[in-house]
DNA sequence: GTGAAAGCGCTAACAA
DNA sequence: TTGTTAGCGCTTTCAC
């Protein structure tokens, strides 16, 4: 069992102030190449780590960010999406010397309690706080605290001044479509995601501009609700098919993954009889039965890139604010019909 | 923009000393009620809320519970069971006031860095680690580190005095397989989840066992690995189509799915022809599309668990070692025919 | 029941 | 290049 050290002690061990240890600790330059070696010898022999409560009190940093998922979406944590950008989050917190602390909001009470706690304790550097609802109170309280923050997604009405970062689903929707529309073809129906949802909002947009821009009208009998699930995407195709539609465009790749499945219950080949694209392109790992078209958004990098615009934030203040739309990129697989 | 105040400030505002101040914001009893009002009344008015660190660093507290997700388990963590876990455990944080930070080790240098940061930093108050290999190198060193931690999930070979809290993979294995036995089956094929792993290993101990309970042969060709994948299940149930299985028991949903997707193909009628159990009922917002007979893992409430057990190490040691096994329950729909 | 004062372990300005 | 010293904001004895 290690004992706990302070610098002092360190200090002591190695014949030196506990000055010239915290400089070594944090990697200053003015010291002697000698005497650094020596109190490095004995961090290393005692497993010496400066207490973070303490460092903090003196810096007024924490190295903490936290990551915000509102109540409004905490139930959709199972979403392979927030794994995902959980995991780039945390990635990048450990190259960049960050600790993640993770605040999921169950209930309104989870939200009043904790909001203050976490934007006045100064236990935060700083938040990354996912996107919700517009009338969600989050932005706002967190507009007030002194607390640096970043918005993953975006919302219908983004107040003034707040930094943002999200995938560009317009043009994402877009490349899909008119992907379809080049191979030929014309009656292509659109699965939307719950259209409360900026981002379905966004790729219903994409979808229409794609068919404005080709001269292809717009059927409202092709678009229907899939609310994000696998059964909606079935339900949704089932509700498509009597108005023969030769291409579905699905607004996730799980409403897709319904989508096929209905269509092979219905005796139809894909892609012959009609051709499937997907959106999100995060199922690979689970699920290869169907080699799926669909549009890749980098939620990874997407996770990564949240670390590293927060901590500039942090660092340079949030003047300008930071507004940044990643791109996407259409995976053409098999189910398109573009590799026959 | 609401200005950071220290206790000094507050009490300054109410006309008491620092310490008046902090013993209200503690809820200790020897203070004047009508000296505790007005002491309030200014807080509420100000949004105090008090800096952690200085708080920590008197206390040697920090309030901060650990996750950790070793290296071996971080790409899983797309798995619901990940996901209803944290869920779970940030729930009794919350309820609790624990904060909650996430680690996830991505690599070796990760895991290098990392851990003596986070066992020595006194960044944390305790740690809960998710099982893993049995050669995985953290068990040891926090061992070593005079942290209090708990392993949710076991080792196949669990180091003395290590807490731990589990679910009772055997009894649940043996509870959905006797189940196939009572409603008259006999030939029941097992997919088996990675065997490199504790509870793939005990659910199938579980269904040996259930089978020599009820005088059924082990058959081997009947047991096949189904690497708790969709498509592992499906591969792995048209390798035991063959040999003309009258049941299923498959080591997770995920693969039961699988199962039930070959069978669906092979032309097979569930429950009928073959009937299917599956094991964790993590998947109900998913998928919907069969009704899933299956053993269910209270994942939720063992993520609150989690939390209780490391506070009561926290608060009262660690001797003698805590070590919960909890129980699952069958979860009777349709695939296995007993609603007919 | 309340206040004064010491100290938690660190950083950073200043002095040497 | 190194050491001394004064805080960072809080908790917690100890007096009163």
């Amino acid at each position: 069992m290690i004992k706990k050290m302070t610098l002092e002690e360190i200090g002591k061990l190695a014949g030196v102030s506990r000055s010239t240890v915290s400089r070594v600790v944090n990697r200053q330059p003015d010291v002697k190449a000698e005497v650094r070696e020596r109190v490095m010898e004995v961090i290393r022999e005692t497993g010496f780590v400066p207490n973070s409560a303490a460092r903090s009190l003196a810096t007024q940093r924490s190295g903490i960010l936290g990551l915000v998922i509102p109540r409004s979406v905490a139930t959709f944590f199972g979403d392979p999406y927030f794994a995902r950008l959980t995991q780039g989050i945390t990635q990048a917190c450990n190259a960049r010397g960050y600790m993640l602390s993770l605040f999921l909001f169950h209930s309104n009470n989870d939200e009043e309690l904790l909001l203050p706690r976490l934007s006045q304790g100064s236990f935060l550097d700083g938040v990354i706080v996912q996107a919700t609802r517009d009338d969600d109170p989050i932005i706002p309280q967190l507009m007030k605290a002194a607390l640096p923050f970043l918005v993953v997604g975006r919302l219908n009405t983004m107040p003034e001044g707040v930094s943002f970062i999200d995938v560009d689903n317009v043009s994402g929707a877009y490349k899909a479509v008119e992907h379809l529309i080049n191979l030929g073809h014309e009656r292509i129906a659109h699965i939307t995601g719950s259209l409360d949802n900026r981002a379905s909002l966004d790729r219903l947009i994409g979808y229409k501009n794609a068919l404005a821009a080709h001269n292809l009208p717009v059927d409202e009998n092709l678009i229907v609700d899939g609310a994000f699930t696998e059964d909606g995407g079935y339900e949704a195709t089932r509700d498509l098919l009597p108005h023969q539609p030769d291409a579905i465009f699905a607004a996730s790749d799980i409403m897709a993954i319904g989508a096929l499945r209905a269509l092979k219950d219905a005796g139809l080949q894909v892609p012959n009889d009609v051709a499937v694209v997907g959106f999100d392109d995060l199922l690979s790992s689970y699920q290869t039965e169907f080699a799926l078209t669909t549009i890749r958004q980098p939620i990874l990098r997407f996770g990564v890139s949240a670390v590293e615009v927060i901590s500039d934030i942090i660092e340079n203040g949030n003047t300008p604010p930071r507004q940044k739309i990643y791109d996407t990129e259409l995976i053409i697989r098999e189910t398109c019909g573009a590799r026959q």
